[in-house]
DNA sequence: TCGCATTTTCGTACTTTGTAAGTTAAGCTC
DNA sequence: GAGCTTAACTTACAAAGTACGAAAATGCGA
């Protein structure tokens, strides 16, 4: 009959733990920011205090390393089987993607240096499907610096845009526009007006193409160097 | 002989200015990262107390803004004259450049979204080049989003390196190697000791073989679309 | 069931940050 | 000199990370 009050009041708590912790933190940052993701926030969403989340992290930086990680465990591993080509389009889809759903990591990414088992295991396997499709090993180096930069740098872009997805554009842009129209970057203004104003809009549309250029171009770099 | 008490002591003080507090927030970050500047060590570098930036600026928001805006305003801006292709290898090297010296700016690329005139005019400028090579007003905002996701791409990849230049690699990734040589990670073990561990590697070379491929390639679209 | 050790959580307190609000001290104009 | 403007400062507070150690919960052998 002790362990009775507990019962009474408190719903079965589930316990934390560092995996807890670390989703808890990836669902902040989704929903809020980085910048909201503090310790007492976090202490607060797992319904604890602070200091209690310093049982399971060294400090915030950890954290901060940890959910990175968690990013690239989300992004698809390329497979040697299937085409060298197709299975690099799927992986850049995938890492924007991932991305897309959490763009604080972008940030993160050049600021930590701490790489994860995910993201040394994802390197691997991408490094592996290109020296598997006849890449050296100096153009297969080449031809991811390439890849990456390429989808990071979109990525990046996009979650510097203020809008999203297909013709959200024009509501956000008018007062831009405005600016424009001072006639001192017309061709800005062109682009706006005739490319970007369009109905139907998108430009994560411009993502595949780049890519392709880039995928056609290096299947010729295969077998040589 | 009132004044005297003040002249005897301070030397002659430079006044504040908008512009030497922003100067002086860039070579904060330039020599100790963004994470040290502060309002505080700003004001110290300043000889002057906290607040009294706030005559300048109205907030820390807006020191960010200002000093990603004088970031652009360092990079060469492409020329209408000159082959299209040249004017953007240099811009892409000068963007390159930039970011080296500033690398807190990439960060701030994708968090801050208030674009100033030195960033408005260096993107007209440049699709100017484009358009006037040829390129249609699709096709130039295509290029313009491969060529800079691959620059900003590169550049974060270059600042999240914990080495730079040629050969210093070496007595950092030793206890990497160490990691890779559990043979968990075969093709980043080779890819490190073929290639990133040779006498004369430079990571930063890689960016001009990959940014020739674009250029080669983009050539094709002029005209069409 | 009790006592004790281990595991887990918390309380308090200090430091650093951005900045709101109001204050002092020069100069300038009339 | 009165009053205004410009420029810098003082004080104060809230929010952040976390050091240190105490408290509570839990598990376990006797």
């Amino acid at each position: 009959m002790k362990s009775r009050e507990k019962e009474d009041k408190l719903p079965a708590r589930i316990p934390l733990s560092r995996e807890r912790v670390l989703t808890c933190a990836v669902s902040i940052a989704d929903r809020d920011g980085i910048g909201a993701l503090t310790m007492r926030s976090l202490a607060a969403a797992l319904e604890v205090k602070p200091m209690s989340l310093y049982y399971y992290v060294a400090n915030k930086g950890e954290i901060l390393d940890a959910i990175v990680d968690m990013v690239y465990a989300e992004i698809d591993v390329p497979s040697a089987d299937g085409d060298w080509d197709d299975e690099m389009r799927r992986r850049a889809a995938s890492v924007r993607d991932a991305l897309g759903r959490h763009p604080w990591a972008i940030g993160l990414l050049e600021s930590r240096t701490a790489p994860g088992p995910a993201t040394l295991r994802h390197h691997d396997a991408t490094l592996g499907v290109l020296r598997g499709a006849g890449f050296s090993v100096k153009a297969a180096a080449h031809a991811y610096a390439l890849l990456d930069s390429y989808t990071y740098g979109f990525a990046m872009q996009e979650a510097a845009l203020p809008f999203n997805g297909p013709d959200t554009a024009a509501s956000i842009t008018d007062p831009i526009v405005q600016l424009f129209a001072t006639g001192q970057y017309p061709h800005l203004m062109e682009i706006a007006t005739e490319h970007v104003l369009q109905p139907g809009y998108d430009f994560g549309d411009e993502f595949a193409i780049g890519l392709e250029l880039i995928l056609e171009s290096l299947s010729r770099w295969i077998g040589r160097d």
